[in-house]
DNA sequence: GAGTGGTCTAGACCACGGC
DNA sequence: CCGTGGTCTAGACCACTCG
């Protein structure tokens, strides 16, 4: 079996089938064969298509699964991951209330408006100057006081038809709305986290006083391949809740 | 093969060899017959050890592996983990400066005292109220200006013999030195982070004016058996540096 | 009972590191 | 050269889900 991705590695030289197989199951990803939620051809029938055996494709099917891209489920096949069905809504936010509760949150959208992208913007989501971009404002609230304040930057053209008409009818996490109307997967994400000062605007919208500190966190989050898709720049009030991390 | 493990698990009802397997390692590694930084015995060798084939004993070292507690090394062999080869020391810390630089930093020890735990710590790290806790307060800088004030809080018992000397003869990570002479391996830890504005003892140890936005990091770290052995109170100051995360 | 993923085995061969 | 971990295979059997 000669390598059937047509990258050429700098340095392996060397790849492993089972990663080849990893290769081929993204593309099929990434292209729409298989969509968040659909359940993928069993590990046989892969192994029957790819011509290798059931082992290297589950040792590439455990890789992808362990990567969140797919969700085993032992009786019924593999499926490939999406943010519908998250235990409690907001797979990547990781603002907890001080008491462990529930504490399910309430969206408030502020505003939407398509405009060149700022450079900044336009650098991190990798656009070419002058390129459009989506900028979308929002409040989450925990019983009625407002904890989160977004500042959520999309590329223009995938995210074409996106309306705060669009965004103010979804039940739902946003990235569902993301997957399922513009075909765009949110994978991973990184966050830069700093203490800041509230200014006058963002005060007035977390009801916390001048310069009050908030938690600053900024969001890159990528899709297949690691390319960059959405900008996000979140104030979190910390007065109630806190940001929950696990090192190992 | 019946179950070999004494754990009499509420649920499961049914465990997998090499889970089994993974327990007795994680005793091996527990009792110290394989100590940090050590080679463990071979795949095949441990496969005759317990009866079963190599690829059992491959399947419980591999998870052990990702939780980062061996580390393989193709060629060598499979090592005990330890908090001494770090890259850039600092396993667990994830600040970063904000240009993309390396960032050595400079420890200052300011403190180093033995006393009862207060009931706060003592609940955290699962002390009996009225048993003994070490505290350390210490200075991290980068380029000689104070980014982090940490109060780091130890339970009495295990931490016996630690001392503001040896404390400052110690080269290289703290939690090396906790490994090495103390038998206390940090496996993993959970942080909660806030914004908060910094009192006068802080703002003064960190240089900054009085309320300024500091980032608060509490740590609570885990040995084997998912026993917390320390709790760390960190205030970073995130004017030149950030909290870097990674989510998927 | 049929089909799925999950476990376990045994054996062959490959890549890497060090003697 | 040998020993280590890494890959790949083929086949058997187990556990879970669903009709």
């Amino acid at each position: 079996m000669p390598d059937a991705a047509p990258v050429a590695e700098p340095t392996p030289s060397f790849s492993p089938l089972y990663q080849q197989i990893k290769g081929l199951l993204v593309r099929s990803l990434e292209t729409g064969e298989w969509k968040p939620g659909d359940a993928i051809p069993s590990e046989m029938e892969l192994a029957a298509r790819f011509k290798v055996s059931q082992g290297t494709v589950r040792k590439a099917i455990d890789e992808l699964a362990t990567e969140n891209l797919l969700i085993r489920r032992q009786g019924k096949g593999t499926f490939v991951a999406t943010h519908a069905e998250e235990r409690v809504q907001y797979r990547f936010l990781r603002l907890r209330p001080d008491d462990g509760g529930a504490g399910s949150l309430q969206r408030r959208l502020l505003d939407c408006r398509r405009m060149r992208a700022p450079l900044d913007v336009a650098r991190s989501l990798e656009l070419k100057s002058g390129e459009t971009a989506v900028q979308l404002r929002r409040l989450l609230l925990a019983d009625g006081r407002p904890v989160v304040l977004d500042d959520i930057w999309l590329p223009g053209t995938p995210f074409k038809g996106l309306s705060i008409e669009r965004l103010q009818g979804w039940r739902g996490p946003m990235y569902r709305l993301f997957e399922t109307e513009f075909g765009v997967r949110m994978i991973r994400a990184e966050e830069k986290i700093r203490a800041v000062g509230a200014a006058e605007e963002e005060a007035e919208a977390l009801a916390v006083p001048l310069g009050a500190p908030l938690l600053s966190v900024e969001r890159l989050s990528f899709t297949y391949g690691d390319r960059p898709v959405e900008l996000r720049r979140g104030l979190y009030n910390t007065s109630s809740h806190h940001y929950r991390n696990e090192l190992s």
